[in-house]
DNA sequence: AGCACGCCGACT
DNA sequence: GTCGGCGTGCTC
């Protein structure tokens, strides 16, 4: 027997099988991890293929040495996607199969954990004891009475170890290794009763066939309570299922809710697991033992068998998209998976991607609705505060007059309010403060970032360079200003109109620490009046019953980054944000104070018109050629040495250029220049930008595929539509 | 990736 | 003479 090998390393020149003979007498399965020798050295690798014959040299064969696990950790639906994903988004074999299996697994830092147990042996009578052995007989009188036969070390913690060894070596107690589960802690939840309405028992009667669904369900409809419901079904039915929800809702609370409904069935996979959890939780799944797999983006490669469910909650979330290395899109691999196994795909959100909302819209996912909330209250209002009237008025601080009087209303009733602040992403723009012009691409209609370390305002869509600006182009006021609010100077002026108030922060600087994030949400809880002041974290998970105000402090900062996703993202954190206000029995309020208060995102979203805003959007995308009309892709170079990544992308670019000649009425942009970030990690870093019609795209992107492949050592990062061009 | 092989300059 | 620089090519 041979087998083809994919050894485990990151590098181009290994990207392809490797043939190795199976010697008699190791058992070998595809799927296994083996040890190989390979040149000189002894290297890991994955068996993707078992064959009779060679085809190979035979004379230059070598035989597997080992294999690393006595099962195979890779099953077989895994390998087929393997493919599919290297061919679709241009991944090397090796850094697919490493998203498979739990990383610890590979540098053998992970093993499973056995524990100790103890029990008195069916002889134990006949041995004789020394009578000074006063602690061993102590021992053997604390088995007698205890009710469990086998007992672990911490139950016999109360005596020492010298005592309970001589007991072993005279055979009078008997140890027995077992293996444990590490188990992650899970609060307890109270289970409570839930009455489903007409539109949740609706939606999972329909959810059944073998598609994709989109499930469009406004804020508090009860999206969750579907969800549970569908996979309940799927249990019964013998299958297993999967759910992602993005990191940063991966709440206690979530995680308790399914804990307390499906028990051990559920298998938790996210990034605050300790190694040794993770990887029972990922054998749970894989014996069988457990069903459901619930976690992040990468819980989508969860080994599971005969699925019978894919649920993508929030599926409009960014972080669905891998940015770092294998870069490959959740969607895409769901949406595989779940026509591999026939079972349906759902995607909930009650915000839409445009392009997921677009496809319900033309039939290829079928569109389920929940328009009402579960709980029948109204959603807070949004009032919108145009804050180029409040300059007009003399005010130019961070608040307005209307957000300060409705938060000193707040603090006299000692409620709650939160201030949220929309930053995103490294840069900003540049905006007159008098008459709110934004300075704008004028190829592009995208806006301009700007770069401090040259002093210029760019577009990250075609590269064009401007100077910054000094006067309005609009009003010719010099009150052209760029830079963000943080969360910092707004909690400090805060504290200056509310001095005797509990105002916290919640950020990237202030939950870096472990648990730090569960401690100022439960210090805000408990603490009335209370403000808290917090980036895109605050937005999601906790109810808060008594935040009856959500202040929206710069609403714009999100709306015109340079990115053709902005303003849905604007909607998106908007309605969320707004839901925050929204769970208390009295009616909540949010102020939303912008610059640019005609801008159509903000009158669509303090009206929840999610379908409105969608049609315009959709219009504008049409127009301005952007996605889901049109693909972007993107070639990022990085590489230590500035000059032969400058010399690598112009080789590519001549070449990639020549497309031009072939599918000129395809090529919408094209055009090769120096990343946002020039400079990242060390690595100098640029890129070929291109806009292409759909017609050919498939065709041309694996043309400039190949042309980079061909051209480029290593190091080359193919994308997508980009979430973010960083 | 990482190791051998190889072809140049500088040194005990 | 030979030690070591890193450029190139190969690993079943």
């Amino acid at each position: 027997m041979y087998a083809q090998v994919i050894i485990d390393q990151d590098a181009k020149a290994l990207d392809k099988e490797f043939e190795y003979r199976v010697p008699t007498g190791l058992n070998i399965e595809v799927g296994m991890r083996v040890l190989v020798p390979f040149g000189s050295r002894q290297l890991q690798g994955f068996v993707i293929g078992m064959t009779e014959e060679c085809h190979y040299d035979s004379s230059k064969i070598k035989d597997i040495i080992a294999s690393v696990d006595d099962y195979a950790c890779i099953k077989s639906e895994l390998l087929i996607l393997m493919q599919y994903m290297a061919k679709k988004n241009h991944l090397k074999l090796a850094s697919i199969l490493r998203l498979f299996i739990p990383s610890q697994m590979r540098d053998g830092s992970v093993h499973d954990l056995f524990e100790n147990n103890y029990s008195l042996s069916a002889n134990y009578k006949d041995i004789r004891l020394s009578k000074s052995a006063k602690k061993q007989q102590e021992i053997i009188d604390f088995f007698e009475n205890s009710l469990e036969k086998t007992l672990k070390s911490e139950n016999l913690s109360q005596f020492s170890y010298s005592a309970l060894k001589s007991l072993i070596d005279k055979g009078v107690i008997e140890r027995s290794k077992v293996k444990v589960n590490r188990v992650p802690l899970v609060l307890d939840v109270d289970e409570k009763k839930v009455e489903l309405n007409q539109d949740q028992l609706h939606a999972i009667d329909t959810i059944k066939e073998d598609r994709t669904y989109l499930l469009h369900g406004v804020t508090g409809s009860g999206k969750t309570e579907v969800y549970i419901n569908l996979i309940k079904r799927v249990l019964k039915e013998g299958k297993s299922a999967i759910m992602l929800v993005p990191e940063i809702s991966l709440t206690p609370q979530i995680m308790a809710n399914f804990k307390s409904r499906f028990g051990q069935s559920v298998a938790l996979l996210h990034s605050g697991l300790s190694k040794g959890e993770r990887f029972d939780e990922w054998k749970r799944l894989f014996s069988g033992e457990a069903k459901i797999a619930i976690g992040a983006r990468s819980a989508i490669f969860a080994p599971l068998e005969n699925l019978g469910m894919i649920i993508i909650d929030e599926e409009h979330e960014s972080s669905y998209i891998s940015e770092s290395n294998p870069r490959f899109s959740t969607h895409d691999v769901a949406s595989f998976r779940a026509r591999f196994n026939h079972c349906p795909l759902v995607l909930g959100s009650a915000t839409p991607s445009i392009e997921s909302y677009q496809k319900a819209v033309n039939g290829e996912y079928q569109l389920v609705e929940l328009p009402i909330r579960a709980n029948g209250k109204e959603m807070p209002k949004i009032q919108i505060v145009d804050m180029m009237n409040e300059l007009r008025a003399g005010n130019s601080g961070i608040f307005s007059n209307q957000l300060l009087a409705d938060l000193v209303n707040i603090i006299n009733n000692k409620k709650q309010a939160m201030i949220f602040i929309n930053r995103r992403g490294y840069s900003s723009f540049m905006r007159c403060r008098d008459c709110g012009y934004i300075a704008k691409c004028t190829n592009c209609d995208v806006s301009l970032v700007y770069h401090k370390e040259d002093e210029r305002l760019k577009c990250h869509y075609c590269g064009a360079q401007f100077k910054v600006l000094t006067h309005c182009p609009n009003c010719h006021s010099e009150h052209v200003k760029h830079g963000a609010v943080g969360t910092e100077s707004v909690a400090k002026a805060l504290k200056e109109y509310f001095p005797d108030v509990e105002i916290l922060r919640m950020d990237n600087d202030t939950t870096s620490t472990k648990n730090a994030h569960q401690k100022i949400l439960s210090k805000f809880a408990h603490t009335k009046p209370a403000i808290l002041v917090g980036t895109q974290m605050i937005a999601k998970g906790h109810d808060f019953e008594d935040v009856l105000l959500v202040g929206i402090v710069d609403a714009d900062q999100g709306l015109y980054q340079a990115d053709y996703r902005s303003t849905e993202r604007t909607f998106a954190l908007i309605t969320q944000v707004a839901g925050r206000a929204g769970r208390s029995q009295e009616q909540g309020k949010v102020i939303l104070q912008t610059y640019s208060p005609r801008h159509y995102v903000y009158k669509f979203a303090s009206n929840y018109d999610y379908k409105g805003f969608f049609r315009k959007e959709e219009n504008i995308r049409q127009t301005a050629q952007f996605p889901p009309f049109t693909r972007i892709i993107r070639l990022l170079f990085a590489s230590e040495d500035e000059n032969y990544v400058r010399e690598n992308l112009k080789v590519c670019y001549t070449e990639i250029e020549k497309l031009k000649d072939i599918y000129q009425d395809q090529i919408i942009y094209m055009d090769a220049m120096k990343s946002p970030i020039k400079r990242m990690q060390n690595k100098y870093r640029y890129q070929i930008l291109m806009r292409l019609k759909l017609d050919k795209a498939d065709e041309i992107e694996n043309k400039v595929f190949e042309i980079a492949d061909k051209h480029s050592k290593n190091s080359v990062f193919f994308e997508i539509n980009p979430q973010n061009m960083t």
